[in-house]
DNA sequence: TAATGATGAGACATCCACGTCTCATTCGAC
DNA sequence: GTCGAATGAGACGTGGATGTCTCATCATTA
């Protein structure tokens, strides 16, 4: 039973990431709690979405945040990132995925911020001649994060061993990010 | 003004994509039609829907089609096959987005034929020492077509300029799923 | 044990999108 | 020009999810 409104928010997430339009009912049941309580946690169903978009920004934050991408060497911070953030990466897809949540403001700032950091990190990639300068940055952030919520899916739904989540990410867009060969 | 059904279905994938909860007259509206005709033409939203789907699939199997992707030099192939899809990333993109779809049992089956020939085209790539055989055929698929999504995205909202479409694809993707160091 | 707070179960009214219908108008064919 | 089919506009009933309420039960604490 998860009483707690993060433990509710992650329950949400599983349920409304496969089915963006499940009742009250289900994300209830899937938490552990009767629709009454949810109702208490959560005044309804847009503040439920938009607490768990909120949430998977928070998480995205604090990856950021932990991996130090905002300073130092790009190939590396990138590396910590996606160790950092693989764990999250159903929440970045449901994230990506809910374009509810770009009604959202606060969602939306917060997304933006992030996102931007996310560029500065690729820019400056560039910039120290380790990320490839045919590809914009901005499309490499987009591309970085369409398969961190490809992984996601993939472990989520049993088509991808989670062992093998932040070693397939990496390899697969460091080696079409990285300027330098491929290091072997 | 779009009377066929294709066009309406095109329409269609226009605001669903963004919004997949919009109103049947949204929809209408933007086919240039009336809510009736739009029922006149599909007996509801989820035939709709359903059908979406099925032009989405008709035309990446009429893409995996006019690439040949079923024999011969898998690198060739995925090049080629990367031209022919690109104009209608945005098409599977809400194929790959819209949940909804997985219910239609029409859709899935077409959806899994034509994975696994995408499949099958790693897989012989792989066997031809072209592909990286560290990366299953499984995620080689999901990434290409999370970032062929990526790709209808990024367009869609003038984040990428359609010109770089095929090649922001083509580079950041075979990067990383090419076995052998990068042609230049 | 008694009391307070939180929770679950259920009933209830409300709202809104959907599906269906009718009718006037328009377009196209002959 | 006339007829026929198709379309648009609008009204109407319905179903279902949502939001709110009440009450009984349970857990926690004094």
């Amino acid at each position: 039973m998860a009483t707690d409104r993060d433990s509710v928010l992650e329950a949400a997430v599983g349920v409304l990431s496969r089915r963006p339009t499940a009742h009250l009912d289900e994300i209830a049941r899937a938490a552990g709690i009767s629709r009454a309580t949810l109702h208490r946690l959560f005044p309804g169903r847009d503040a439920l979405i938009g607490e768990v978009g909120m949430l998977a920004l928070r998480r995205l934050a604090a990856a950021l945040d932990a991996s130090g991408v905002d300073e130092g060497d790009a190939h590396a911070a990138l590396r910590r990132l996606i160790d950092a953030i693989v764990p999250d990466a159903m929440l970045c897809a449901y994230l990506t995925g809910e374009s509810q949540l770009y009604d959202d403001e606060a969602v939306n700032d917060l997304w933006e911020a992030q996102m931007a950091r996310l560029h500065a990190l690729f820019l400056r990639g560039q910039q120290q001649g380790v990320f490839r300068i045919e590809l914009s940055a901005a499309w490499l952030s987009e591309a970085f994060f369409d398969l961190l919520a490809g992984i996601g899916w993939a472990v989520q739904d049993g088509r991808l061993a989670p062992r093998d989540a932040t070693f397939s990410l990496a390899e697969l867009f460091l080696g079409g990010a990285l300027r330098a060969p491929r290091p072997h």
